[in-house]
DNA sequence: ACAAAAGTGTTGAGAGTACACCCATGC
DNA sequence: GCATGGGTGTACTCTCAACACTTTTGT
């Protein structure tokens, strides 16, 4: 071809196109860890190896309503009930050995009890993995895997996305387990609750948790709540 | 079609394809003010109103590659002297009347030292647009940019990219400059420069910058610097 | 000497952190 | 009573932010 490479002269329907796909780290706090949903490939390339659900894109359905269609088919939770949020696009040429496929990926946050097992077509091929001890994955999906987990945690420190993780009423311990667990780390009590105090992010609701010793007050999440956190700023 | 409605069932090749395009939001400081750069559309839809700059991704490369050829077509910067991190992708059904296009965005930042305006095919298609006086745009284009603005506002205050926008050696007081431009806020120049100083991401190089008063030392980026700071907690 | 811009230091308020202590329940 | 886990308070440290001050040049 002779004709410039500004693209933008060409016939647009001309052009040959790669497929386009959407995946979905979908997160749940399951036997108090942080898990990820799973299905096993039943066809080539990489049959039989685990995978993160996605699927092609729709001709006339948006990248996000792609995105939860996958998520509905997996867990068979839908609406607004989940956090989704797009995470990045990954395009290398050869990710996958039948032709270009370009993968548009999403995060979602589950709370295990929205969770319907059953609308997964097979128990056997869809599985909940740690975090930390995943089997070997198909395509380029250990890299996904990776980047959203890193996302997760960082967007947990300063935003309170946290609370879909947790079912409508929780205690302040759980939703604490539920930090520590996703950070990896411990965090002191007094200050925990005194910031979430301060943040108004949660409100007192009705009812106790019976648990070892004083039952613990529910707590509900406020949808009104400010929940991001000024950042810390690099020059002031 | 009968077939489950898990996608990995059918051959890969069958599906009907969308198009993909990268778009570059390229920003650079001139004039004292940040700008972007737009192109003027010579072919319908949207003829003669400006647009960010993109392209169809190759089927044999890359995105971010394609985001850097996109890159230099427009403003002769190459390799690494620039700062590109993908944005995020936009893909409604109905963002391009010609079909259907999913784009990839990238934000790059580009130091005004560095861009060659003879690149660009014609001067009179090719501008930089102060962010605050935008001419209207093509496509979903206003939302990327205003979207890319935000990003760049964000990531300004937690990592060290503003250096990315000024020339090799440089004033204090020009970068602060640049940090009060982008932020649209002025800043305290002490407390400016004693967080510079504990940071350690500049270092002082030789020579001196003649300005009203008393001349100021040159610095430069330190490539080794770590550049992020620790963000505030939501929850301690 | 004065203006102009570079460059440094000080200080009070508020956030972060570690830790100790009190409270309600079951046995 | 005592073990267990829920829930609160205190005191020290460090960062943030506003502002005053000193230094070096040109005219």
């Amino acid at each position: 071809m002779n004709i410039p490479e500004t693209a933008e002269t060409y016939d647009v329907t001309q052009y040959e196109r790669p497929s386009v796909t959407v995946d979905v780290v979908i997160f749940s706090i399951l036997d108090e860890q942080l898990k990820v949903l799973l299905i096993k490939r039943k066809i080539w390339p990489f049959e039989g190896m685990w995978a993160i659900p996605g699927g092609f894109v729709k001709m006339d359905e948006s990248l996000e309503d792609a995105a939860y269609r996958e998520l509905a088919e997996e867990t068979g939770v839908t609406g607004e009930s989940v956090y989704l949020e797009q995470l990045y696009t990954f395009g290398q040429p050869d990710r996958d050995p039948r032709t270009r496929v370009i993968t548009v990926t999403y995060f979602a946050l589950v709370s295990a009890d929205k969770i319907n097992p059953q609308a997964a077509d097979d128990a056997d091929d869809v599985g909940w993995f740690s975090v930390y001890h995943l089997p070997p994955l198909a395509f380029d999906h250990a890299e996904i895997l990776n980047y959203a987990l890193t996302r997760l945690r960082y967007k947990l420190e300063y935003s309170a996305v946290g609370f879909q993780l947790l079912p409508e009423k929780f205690t302040l311990r759980e939703l604490q387990d539920a930090y520590e667990i996703i950070l990896g780390a411990k965090l002191d009590k007094g200050n925990f609750r005194s910031k979430l105090r301060k943040t108004q992010v949660v409100e007192m609701v009705d009812g106790y948790r019976d648990t070892g010793g004083r039952p613990a007050r529910m707590y509900s999440f406020r949808e009104d709540a400010v929940a991001e956190v000024k950042t810390r700023r690099l020059f002031p």
